[in-house]
DNA sequence: GCGAAGTTTCAGTAATTCCTGAAACTACAA
DNA sequence: TTGTAGTTTCAGGAATTACTGAAACTTCGC
């Protein structure tokens, strides 16, 4: 049996690159994230350097003003940041590269653009039946109350987490639930 | 300044459980589950009693096909389940209402469905750079274990709290964390 | 002000996902 | 075996979501 070799061959690097950008943009899609979003930050984490808009283009062979949108949407979630390198005007992006901060910052948006519009909403709906009268109309609410109470405890324990970046106590209290 | 009194109009229970219905239908959208399942789903868990796929039909003005299609789903993620009443060749079906079990039946199966691929993909990924030389590829295999390790704590965190039904200890643990 | 280099917008199209309705199928009772 | 009450399947159409490419816009140096 031969001993494998490390390898130099940067096709090797390349491909392998490519590959998980193709998996991350798969698993991006059943988290309800949109393939071509998941791939540039997939494309981003794992840069060594800086990236432009046309580079980002190219890698993936998407049009400009798909690599554009999804480049801000990005920024906006604040998974990367652009940058203007002095003397130029291109923009530039780089990734936050931190797992755990990343995580932080998909919780924090998630429950920004999620969970609130649902609490919002449940509450509505227990307000308009808190007093209907009957056994039906109280089961319904009590129901109501259960999911809205669900959420709220889910509300708070993401935001203690999301909030957590630099201690290390969360961690560790995840790792305490491991 | 009037004071509501508390209303027996049956009508206005059957409009708030449509409202909720529809709520719950939006939520389950931004959390990539099809709008149908996910209101199929909060009739269910707001119903008193055993509903038919006829009447799902009839209260989401959906089709047969489409109604079979999603409790079939809504079956195979554990979250209703069907009955046959004795005697009745009709199928009936009546949701887990639990809040907290509902959430680990989710958990269990998002982790099943999504996390798990998700994780074997990274490992194969980890596995091609391996032996690859130079700064870069280092870097890179770097990332992609950071990743790989942080869904292996996730997974055993979910795993350890989708376990736990009905134990009373995780949700202190996540009271804790409040 | 003008041209160059870059970013942003958006109408039209492509791809994907979801839904319908009808036909095929199954199980059972008379 | 035939009729009835129900379930399942699936081809085609509808709705939604994503992408392209080109034109409009912005910024800056000369």
């Amino acid at each position: 049996m031969k001993k494998a070799q490390p390898e130099n061959d940067p096709r090797a690097l390349l491909q392998a690159r490519d590959d998980f950008v193709t998996q991350w943009g798969t698993i991006g899609t059943a988290w309800g994230i949109n393939r071509t979003m998941a791939q540039v930050h997939a494309l981003l984490i794992t840069s060594a350097h800086l990236l432009s808009t046309d580079e980002i283009m190219e890698d993936l062979k998407i049009s400009r003003g798909n690599a554009h949108k999804n480049l801000r949407d990005l920024v906006s979630w604040g998974l990367i940041r652009s940058v203007v390198r002095k003397g130029e005007r291109k923009e530039y992006f780089e990734a936050e590269k931190d797992v755990w901060k990343m995580f932080c910052i998909i919780l924090r948006e998630r429950r920004r653009r999620e969970l609130r519009p649902a609490q919002t909403a449940l509450h509505e709906c227990a307000a308009r039946t808190k007093g209907l009268k009957g056994a039906e109309a109280a089961a319904f609410n009590k129901q109501i109350k259960a999911l809205s109470d669900f959420l709220e405890l889910a509300d708070s324990v993401i935001t203690k987490i999301s909030r957590s970046e630099q201690s290390t106590m969360v961690p560790w209290a995840l790792r305490f639930l491991k």
